[in-house]
DNA sequence: AGCACGCCGACT
DNA sequence: GTCGGCGTGCTC
C-alpha cells in the first residue's frame, strides 16, 4: 500500500503530497485524514494522509511510514476539501491551512504531547473468589463492594500497597475513562417568550432558503433570543450549529446564556481554555456529544457533521479576520463555504453591520433581516456629546455634564459603565525636559510602560527594559508617564466620589483566568457602582441597572490611519451606548470628544446607522476603498533594506504590467517599518474583480520561493493595513 | 526545517 | 594546500 503525506512543514516548496509505503501492519489502520509519522530527509515529521493508493502495492523505491499517531480521522472529507479552497483563497500553504482548523493537540507537529485525561475506577473481579485478606485489604474491597464501582479519587484514607495488591491478585479490575476536563452543572431550561418581531426573524430564516443572511439588530433588540430559537430548531431537526462570537465578548456570561437553555449540548471554544481543555471540547464535538458549538474565529472549523445554522453574531468585529499569521482567513468567508456543502442559512447578526455587508445585502447577495425596536419597548439611550476643547468647565479626564450625571446614579443607587478608548493608545514613557522617548532597540515602535513589572516592553518583540529615573537622553529626572490608563482614571475617579465602588476591568486585572467572569458577575450583583475598561466593557454585557454610559475619550480609534477608523468609531462607540437602559429604566449616554463635529461621533447622537453609512460610503467611493473596491495588502520583507526595496519594486513593476486594470499603490514603508530587526515594506492593490489576480500573485510568491532573504505575505482584505 | 553539496576567502 | 563561510537545492 502506498499513501499520499502532507508533512507539517509549512513551507511552499514541500507544500505537497509526498509518498510513502505503508508497512503490512499498519495498513488495515489507514485513513485519510489521519497523522502519520514519516521519515523525511533526515527528519522524522508528522503529516496528513492525504490518500490512498490501493492500486499499487508497494514501490521498492519510496520510504515507508514510520506509525500511525491517530486511530480516528482528524480531519474529514469536507475540511480536506475546505483546506484546499482556503489554500487557494489566501495563497498559503495547505498544510497551514489544515492546521489551522485543529486544536494544537491534533496538528501535525513531531514532538507535541497533550494528554488525554483519565478517571480510574475499581470494581470487583466476580470470576475469582476472595480469600485471605488483611484488615487494610477488607477495608477496600467492602468500600468497593458497597458502591459497586469506585472512582480511584474517591478512594480516601487507604493503603495504596494493598490495592495494588488486590490488583495484582486479580480481585480488583481496574477501568479507564475518558474524563473531560471541563465540567458542566446541569442547568434549567430558560426560554423566554419572543416578541412578533424576533418571531419574525427566526420564521425567515427558518422556512427561508438556505441563504446568507444580515440581521440587522438594534443594541438590545433581542438578537441573542433569535439566535437560540433558530439553534433550536435545527436542534430538533437533529441538527448541529455553530456561533461564532468576537473573542472579546465571549465571555463565561454569554456561553452560560447558551448553556441555561442548551445545557450540555453547548461546546465553547475560547482562549481561556488551557490546550487540553480545547481538546476536550473538541472530542466533545467531534462524538455528537455537543452539538452546539459556540466560540470565537477558529471554532468555524468545529467537527461537526450535520450542519443546520451557521451564526456569526457582532458581524462586524475584524477578529473574524486571522490578521497576524498565514493563513490569512476570514471566518465568515468560510462560514459560507461550509454552508454550501451542508446547504445551510448563515446568519450575519449586527447592530452595526460592517459596510461591506450592508452593501452585499443591498446587492440581494445577502437577505437582510432587521430587528428596529428594543425588546423592552423603550427608546435608544438619549446620548450627548461633550466638547472637550472646552476645558474650563471639566477636572482632569471628567467633564462637569458626566461627573453631575455620576453622582446622580450614585444616588439613585443605579449602575454606571465607562469606557476608555484605547485602541491606537499606548502607555509610554517621556521626558518632559527634551522630549526624549524609549524606543525598541530592533522595532520603530515606542516601549508601553508597564505598571506591574514596573518596565518599559515592546507589543511586538517582547523586548523589555527597566525603567530609569533619569532621562539618558538630557540626564533630567523628568521623565513622566503619559498617557491615561485605566488606573488613573480609577484613581481620579475615587478623588472626587471617595464612596463610589469602582470596577477596573481591562486586560490587566482580567488576565487571571476566571476573573472575567467573577467581575462581570460581582458587577451585575450590584456589589459596584461603576464598572470602568477598555473595549471588553463595550460589547454583548447585559446588565439591567446601568443607566449610564460615558466614554471618557471618543477620540483616539479615530486617530489610527486605517481607512476603516472612523467605522471603528461609530461602531464601538455605539455598541457602548447600547449598554445603557436595556431594563425598565431609561439610559444616558454621555461621549466626550475633541471632535464633536466628526460624522463617526455626532451620528452616534441619533443612532443614525443608516446617515452613517450612506457619508461613510460617498468617502469609500471617493477615495476607492471597499466596498467599493477590493484590497489585497503585499507584505515584502527581509533583514537587508534596501535589497527588499529593490525587490518590491521590480514586484510593482511586474503588476503594473500583469493587472493593468487595478490600482497597484506602492511600494511604502509599513506603517511599523521595522520589527524584530526585519524591514517591511507594502503594496496595496485595489481591485475590482480580477481573475487574474490570484495566478499573477501566486506567480511573484513562486518565484520568491526559494529565496531565503526575501518573505512575501499576501493578504486578502485586510482588516488593516499595517 | 534541516542537511548536503559546492564554490571562493584566510589560515595552521 | 585546507578549513569553513553560507548560497542553493532537495527531501517520497
Amino acid at each position: 500500500m502506498v499513501v499520499g503525506v502532507l508533512v507539517e512543514l509549512s513551507n511552499k516548496n514541500i507544500d505537497r503530497v509526498f509518498e510513502y509505503n505503508v508497512p503490512d501492519d499498519l495498513a488495515s489502520l489507514m485513513k485519510v485524514g489521519i497523522r502519520v509519522l514519516v521519515p523525511f530527509g533526515k527528519m522524522e515529521l508528522e503529516g496528513f494522509v492525504l490518500d490512498i493508493k490501493n492500486h499499487k502495492d508497494t514501490d521498492k523505491d519510496l520510504k515507508s511510514i514510520i506509525s500511525i499517531v491517530d486511530s480516528e480521522v482528524v480531519l474529514n472529507e469536507e475540511l480536506l476539501e475546505l483546506g484546499k479552497l482556503m489554500q487557494k483563497s489566501t495563497l498559503s500553504t495547505l498544510i497551514s491551512c489544515y492546521q489551522a482548523m485543529l486544536p494544537k493537540a491534533l496538528k501535525a507537529k513531531n514532538g507535541s504531547n497533550i494528554n488525554i485525561k483519565y478517571d480510574i475506577f475499581y470494581k470487583i473481579n466476580t470470576n475469582i473468589t476472595i480469600d485471605k485478606l488483611n484488615d487494610s485489604q477488607k477495608k477496600i474491597i467492602d468500600l468497593v463492594k458497597e458502591k459497586g464501582l469506585v472512582l480511584r479519587k474517591d478512594l480516601i484514607d487507604i493503603s495504596i500497597s494493598s490495592l495494588n495488591t488486590l490488583i495484582k491478585k486479580g480481585y480488583l479490575i481496574e477501568e479507564k475513562k475518558e474524563h473531560y476536563r471541563v465540567l458542566y452543572k446541569e442547568k434549567d431550561i430558560i426560554k423566554k417568550k419572543l416578541t412578533d418581531d424576533q418571531l419574525n426573524v427566526v420564521n425567515k430564516v427558518i422556512n427561508g432558503s438556505n441563504d446568507t443572511y444580515l440581521l440587522y439588530g438594534v443594541t438590545g433588540s433581542g438578537k441573542t433570543e433569535v439566535y437560540m430559537e433558530i439553534i433550536d430548531y435545527y436542534l430538533n431537526l437533529g441538527k448541529t450549529s455553530i456561533v461564532l462570537v468576537p473573542e472579546i465578548s465571549l465571555t463565561p456570561q454569554m456561553v452560560n446564556r447558551f448553556r441555561e437553555r442548551f445545557g450540555d449540548k453547548i461546546a465553547a471554544l475560547h482562549s481561556a481554555l488551557s490546550d487540553g481543555e480545547k481538546y476536550d471540547e473538541w472530542r466533545r464535538i467531534y462524538r455528537k456529544e455537543a452539538s452546539i458549538v459556540i466560540g470565537a474565529r477558529s471554532a468555524i472549523f468545529a467537527p461537526l457533521i450535520d450542519i443546520g445554522v451557521i451564526i456569526i453574531d457582532e458581524e462586524h468585529s475584524d477578529s473574524y479576520k486571522q490578521s497576524d499569521s498565514n493563513p490569512r482567513y476570514n471566518a465568515k468567508d468560510i462560514a459560507i463555504l461550509r454552508s454550501k456543502y451542508h446547504n445551510c442559512p448563515v446568519v450575519l447578526g449586527s447592530a452595526t453591520p460592517s459596510l461591506e455587508a450592508i452593501a452585499r445585502a443591498q446587492k440581494g447577495v445577502f437577505k437582510l433581516l432587521e430587528l428596529p425596536k428594543r425588546v423592552n419597548g423603550k427608546s435608544l439611550p438619549k446620548v450627548s456629546i461633550i466638547d472637550m476643547n472646552e476645558r474650563k468647565k471639566s477636572k482632569g479626564y471628567f467633564s462637569l455634564e458626566l461627573l453631575n450625571s455620576i453622582k446622580d446614579r450614585l444616588e439613585k443607587q443605579e449602575q454606571i459603565i465607562l469606557l476608555l478608548n484605547r485602541r491606537g493608545y499606548s502607555n509610554f514613557v517621556t521626558c518632559k525636559n527634551c522630549g526624549f522617548t524609549f524606543k525598541c532597540p530592533k522595532c520603530d515602535i515606542t516601549l508601553t510602560y508597564h505598571k506591574s513589572s514596573n518596565t518599559l516592553r515592546c507589543h511586538y518583540c517582547g523586548y523589555g527594559e527597566k525603567v530609569f529615573k533619569k532621562c539618558p537622553e538630557c540626564g533630567e529626572e523628568a521623565l513622566s508617564n503619559l498617557g491615561v490608563g485605566t488606573q488613573r482614571i480609577e484613581e481620579e475617579l475615587k478623588n472626587i466620589y471617595p464612596s463610589s465602588r469602582i470596577l477596573r476591568m481591562d486586560y490587566d486585572t482580567t488576565s487571571r483566568k476566571g476573573m472575567h467572569e467573577e467581575m462581570i458577575d460581582k458587577f451585575k450583583n450590584h456589589e459596584y457602582d461603576i464598572l470602568l475598561g477598555t473595549q471588553m466593557v463595550a460589547k454583548g454585557l447585559d446588565f439591567s441597572l446601568v443607566t449610564l454610559v460615558g466614554v471618557i475619550n471618543a477620540d483616539t480609534s479615530l486617530n489610527i490611519p486605517d481607512f476603516r477608523s472612523s467605522e471603528n468609531t461609530f461602531s464601538l462607540l455605539s455598541q457602548v451606548a447600547g449598554r445603557s437602559g436595556r431594563s425598565e429604566k431609561n439610559g444616558e449616554v454621555f461621549i466626550q470628544t475633541f471632535n464633536p463635529d466628526h460624522y463617526a461621533i455626532n451620528l452616534v447622537k441619533t443612532h443614525n446607522y443608516i446617515g452613517f453609512y450612506e457619508k461613510e460610503m460617498s468617502i469609500r467611493r471617493m477615495l476607492k476603498y471597499p466596498p467599493y473596491y477590493y484590497l489585497c495588502n503585499i507584505r515584502i520583507s527581509g533583514k537587508d533594506a534596501s535589497y527588499i526595496y529593490e525587490e518590491s519594486l521590480k514586484i510593482k513593476r511586474s503588476l503594473d504590467r500583469n493587472i493593468p486594470n487595478d490600482i497597484v499603490l506602492g511600494p511604502s514603508n509599513s506603517s511599523i517599518f521595522r520589527i524584530n530587526d526585519i524591514f517591511r515594506y507594502n503594496i496595496i492593490i485595489k481591485y475590482k474583480n480580477d481573475k487574474n489576480l490570484y495566478e499573477v500573485l501566486d506567480k511573484i510568491i513562486e518565484h520568491y520561493k526559494t529565496n531565503s532573504k526575501i518573505k512575501i505575505d499576501v493578504d486578502f482584505n485586510p482588516s488593516q493595513v499595517l
